[in-house]
Formats: C-alpha cells, sequence, structure tokens
DNA sequence: GTGAAAGCGCTAACAG
DNA sequence: CTGTTAGCGCTTTCAC
C-alpha cells in the first residue's frame, strides 16, 4: 500500500506538505502543490481512512438508519442521503430498525460505536424520550419526517394533515360525496395525520365519511379492506394513504368488475415509485421524501443551512373523475 | 471518549490484556477476564474500528455493489448481506453502480480505497476482462448471479435457462400451446438465457412460440409489450421473465377484459416481492436471490465453505389454468 | 510556505 | 498467562 511517506519520498517534500496538499489546505506555493499532485497521481496514492479517522478524530462518516429495506421509498431514501453525503466527500453507513424501539435504539448505538460523525434518522418505534436523552448525550443527528417536541430544529417534518386534506379536497371539488379513506395503522401518529386530514376537509365540507379503514400499508391489507368496503357501501371515491394500499385497492376494484375513474375515483399518496406506473395513473398528493431527506443530510453536514418547508402538492394523473 | 487505557487503569492490567479479552483471545485466566469485562461494562468502553483497522490493517468492513438501489429485489439482497455481515462482526458498506460500465468500475475503486476487506458484486455492465484484472490485482471479491470466464470459483449462479424452461413446462404440461413469452432486454446476459429456456421448453415440445417480446423488467413496458401483443394474437399463456413486467401484463391483460386464468394464463419469474401479493396470486418460478447473496457473501468471508448450488423451483399460486 | 515531532487508540510480536 | 514495546498512516501544532 501507498503511503503518505512514499508520496513525500517521491516529491522530495515532507509529510505535511503532503498531507496539506491532498486535504486542500490552501498554504502550499502551487508549485510544491503540483509536484506533490504528479507524485500522488504517478503513484497511485489513495489516503488511509483509518489513519486519517484516528488522527483527526473524525470518521468521515455518516450512517442513516431506517424502519426496514424492504418496499416503499427506502430505494429513494438512501439514494438521496448517499449521494448527498458523498458529495461531501463522506461515506454513509446504513442499518435498519427491524419496526422496534429495541432494535432502533440497537442500531444506532451500533452507529455511533462506529463513530459516526452524524446520523440521519426515519425511524419509528423509538419513543421521544429516548431521542430527546441521545440529544442530551451530545450526539448530532437529525430526524426525518417526524416531530419529536423540545427537538424541532433536528426535524425535517411533512405536514401530513394537510396534505391529506389538500387530496380529499380534489374529490369534493370534483363533486364527491361518497368518499372513503384508507389510513395507515392508528399505531403510527403520521397515518393518524392523514386520516385526520380526511376528516377536517369532509367536516369543512359537511360531509359524512362512507367510511375510514385500517390497513397496513402493504397491497394485501388494501385489497382485502377494499373488498370489504365495496361489498357493504358504494362510495365513488377512495383515498388512500400510501401506494401500496392504492395497489390493493385497484385489484378490489377490478375484481368487481368497477373501473377506474367511471365507477370509482382513487387518489393516494404517492412516493412516486408507483402511482405513475399503473393504469390508470394515480392522481395522487405528492410525499417530497427525497427532497426532505436532502435537506436532511445538509442540515447534518452543514449547521447554517436555511430553513426549507415542503408543501403538499396534487399530481393530477388520471384515476379522478369529476370537475376538476 | 474511553480508551482501551483507562479500562486497562481501572482493571489494574496492561492495555494487552484488555484487548485480548476484547478480543476473545482464549489465553487469559478467567479471572482476569471478569474484572476486566466488568470495567469494560462499568465504563461503557467501546473500541475504535479506526485504530483496529490501522494496526491490524483489516477494515472490518465488507462492500457491497449493486446496479441501482430501486425496485426489484434490492432490499432483500442488502438485508440479506448486511445480516451476514454483521454476524461476523463486521460492518458493509453498500454503493450503486448506476448501471454503467464506468460507474460501476468507480464504485468498485472507492470501496477498496475505502479499504474493504472485500466486495460482493452484483453488477452488470462492468465486462469480464475489468473483474479478471481486479482478480490479477489480487482483490477479494465473489460475483453474484453472474458466470465470469476464469472466475468460476468466485461466481454465485443460478441457472436461468433450466429456471425458465421449467416454468415453461407447466403451461405445457397444462396443455397450453398458444404461448408467449415477455422478456427482458437482450443486451443483458441472463435475459437471454430466460429466453433460451423458454424456447428450449417448446422447441421439446414440439411448439412454436406465438410471440417472443422484449421489454425493460419494468411495469409500463410490460404494459405496453402485453397490449400489443393481445391486439395481434391470441395466447392462452404468458411468461413474464419478472414480476414488474408480470404486474404490466396483469393491467393489460384487465384492460382488455380478459381474466387470468380463465383466459389467460401467466407465470413469471419471483424475487418474492410481488407475485404473491397480487390477485390472483402469481405461479411462479423462485429466483432465491437471498439465499445466493447469503451464500456469497459466506463465500467471501470462509474460503472453505462448501459449495451449494441453487435449483429453480416452481411455486404454484392461482395464475395457471390447466390440468398442471 | 514548509518541516519536525508528537500523538490518535489499537494490535501484535516478543519477552518473561 | 501477562506486560513491554513498537509501530499502523495520518493530522496537527509549533517552529523556522
Amino acid at each position: 500500500m501507498i503511503t503518505l511517506e512514499d508520496v513525500a519520498a517521491r516529491a522530495g517534500v515532507s509529510r505535511a506538505t503532503v498531507s496539506r496538499v491532498v486535504n486542500g489546505d490552501t498554504n502550499v506555493r502551487a508549485q510544491t502543490r503540483l509536484i506533490v499532485e504528479t507524485a500522488v497521481a504517478e503513484l497511485g496514492y489513495s489516503p488511509n481512512p483509518a489513519a486519517r479517522a484516528l488522527a483527526s478524530s473524525q470518521s468521515n462518516t455518516l450512517g442513516l438508519v431506517t424502519t426496514n429495506y424492504r418496499g416503499g421509498f427506502f430505494g429513494a431514501l438512501m439514494d438521496t442521503v448517499q449521494s448527498e453525503t458523498e458529495l461531501h466527500g463522506m461515506q454513509l453507513l446504513v442499518t435498519q430498525g427491524r419496526s422496534s424501539a429495541e432494535n432502533e435504539l440497537g442500531a444506532i448505538q451500533r452507529l455511533y460505536n462506529l463513530r459516526c460523525d452524524g446520523l440521519v434518522l426515519h425511524i419509528r418505534a423509538l419513543e421521544d424520550e429516548a431521542l430527546l436523552k441521545l440529544a442530551e448525550q451530545g450526539r448530532k443527528f437529525v430526524v426525518l419526517d417526524r416531530e419529536v417536541a423540545g427537538l424541532e430544529d433536528r426535524c425535517v417534518v411533512f405536514d401530513h394533515r394537510s396534505a391529506s386534506e389538500l387530496a380529499t379536497q380534489v374529490f369534493i371539488n370534483g363533486g364527491h360525496t361518497r368518499i372513503a379513506c384508507l389510513h395507515g395503522p392508528t399505531s403510527r401518529a403520521s397515518s393518524l395525520l392523514r386520516r385526520q386530514g380526511f376528516l377536517d376537509a369532509m367536516h369543512n365540507a359537511g360531509l359524512e365519511p362512507v367510511a375510514t379503514l385500517e390497513g397496513d400499508y402493504d397491497m394485501p391489507s388494501g385489497h382485502q379492506q377494499t373488498t370489504l368496503l365495496l361489498q357493504e357501501a358504494r362510495p365513488t371515491a377512495i383515498y388512500c394513504c400510501n401506494e401500496e394500499m392504492a395497489l390493493g385497492a385497484m385489484l378490489a376494484i377490478n375484481e368487481r368488475g368497477l373501473r377506474i375513474p367511471q365507477d370509482i375515483s382513487l387518489i393516494c399518496y404517492d412516493s412516486g415509485e408507483r402511482a405513475p406506473f399503473v393504469r390508470p395513473a394515480l392522481t395522487s398528493v405528492h410525499f417530497p421524501i427525497s427532497e426532505m431527506a436532502r435537506y436532511a443530510t445538509r442540515k447534518l453536514l452543514n449547521e447554517h443551512c436555511e430553513k426549507e418547508s415542503f408543501l403538499p402538492q396534487i399530481v393530477h394523473r388520471d384515476s379522478v373523475r369529476g370537475n376538476q
């Protein structure tokens, strides 16, 4: 392995100087810099991260902990956070919390033991107090898509309630009155918010929901709940709080011999993975997880980045009937 | 930060001894071990990976490079490789090759520069020669789901041809004669193999394919190709070379007012993400990527693990009509 | 603008 | 079985 020493010898300078040019220190004469740079190139030198980390007591590593790796927008999330991390010349370590507070905390501890310089947390199970305690210990982290009281400045949030309200409003504006909502587990704060947005919009329009059904954010539960719904009621519009459940709902609607949007209109929460690709393409309310993840990573790396807020937006596609 | 030194002082032993117990060296008296262990626990000591890596010139890190992070079975792949890596007390670094030879090589180099002890490569674009050259340079890696001539012992492979043959055979045994195949890009070796298996089975049965169509392994292309197919021909069975295209095919079939399996039977290549969850659940030929990934990781870590081979298996579900 | 020197926290011989 | 002693390759004062 080529070391700093080798490069220094080749260039006829000291190790300190090589270190300076490699790290972009400006206090080096242009000529010296050039000599060193050629030596680096000729030798194919690449700094040893372990030595660097040891000497500087910075690992140059960020950590990402998510609930799980499967489905949903995990790929997009990881992609975004990693791109941003690499843009800063750092590397990313990723771990999953496997949907339990215990595992999530374990993952976090592991990452800190690995000396990560900071963590992006996209977790659901771990309680606020644990996060608060971590902050007290001086740990550096940001929380993605979750509001923690007392940690507002570390949280990158999205207003799920008004996003849902907006989505529901599309139906209402289109003249729909018999509207159902298929939401996620009531054990999750963001599910509750999404449902609330729906209820608020209905209430403000003086409308009674045909039904509010609870699913698991997966396709089978979307299919099952919608099947039950269609047996008992005759909604003209269904609002699905994520894409997977919307796929399940589509299946159930098709099986029943009903058509979208002629018989039933559909809007879903959009992570951009599915909604544009099914037929009919689903009208949705966009959840800008990538943008949020990018901002979260920047925030972690750079204390003073200007505050951004993320507003829900409707993406009109082909699954809604009515005078939009 | 608590160091070895601190623990040594607390326990009244030398640093070397602490290092031994932390690393599970057996040459330590039980009593000494106990004292050290309590000191570790009381102080909350956790070894500094950078220092460790520097001193031992092993990073304790494995790398995984994949084509991309989105869809397909990436989540399962990453999950499996990481679990196996952590089982060995190591950590995993993941990068994507973004489907170009250049990027894939870049990702590999980056990971080696980061001093990864070994790499799991699940890549498509990079040419065999580049891989051969890497091997010559003494780089440690295994190749997942790809056969590289001259590197057979580092490759974990699956017989895509016979998997496809097996799948097609299910249709044939069921009495189908008008069978079409929707395969992936012919630029990819494994796509070609999957198509070949289909053609072989048809040929052996003395049957002429209704059509062989090329898609992009994504849902829109599955939808599009199937739509075209149904305009021009009337197959009773379609074999789809991945799940996403099968979803697209299902949509097209539904749109045409046809039913699965009454009018058209469907079988797909199965990565386990989708096929079991749609309605009707899709009969498929299982591609055991998780098992293969686990084996690949073990192989990377342990030179002498017994050879495993992975055989295609049919998972019967509800999308095939006929006397199976 | 550049060099000398002192570690960063750990592992790995080598003694004893 | 345990301690001593060198480094691992780099960053970082502090002089010059």
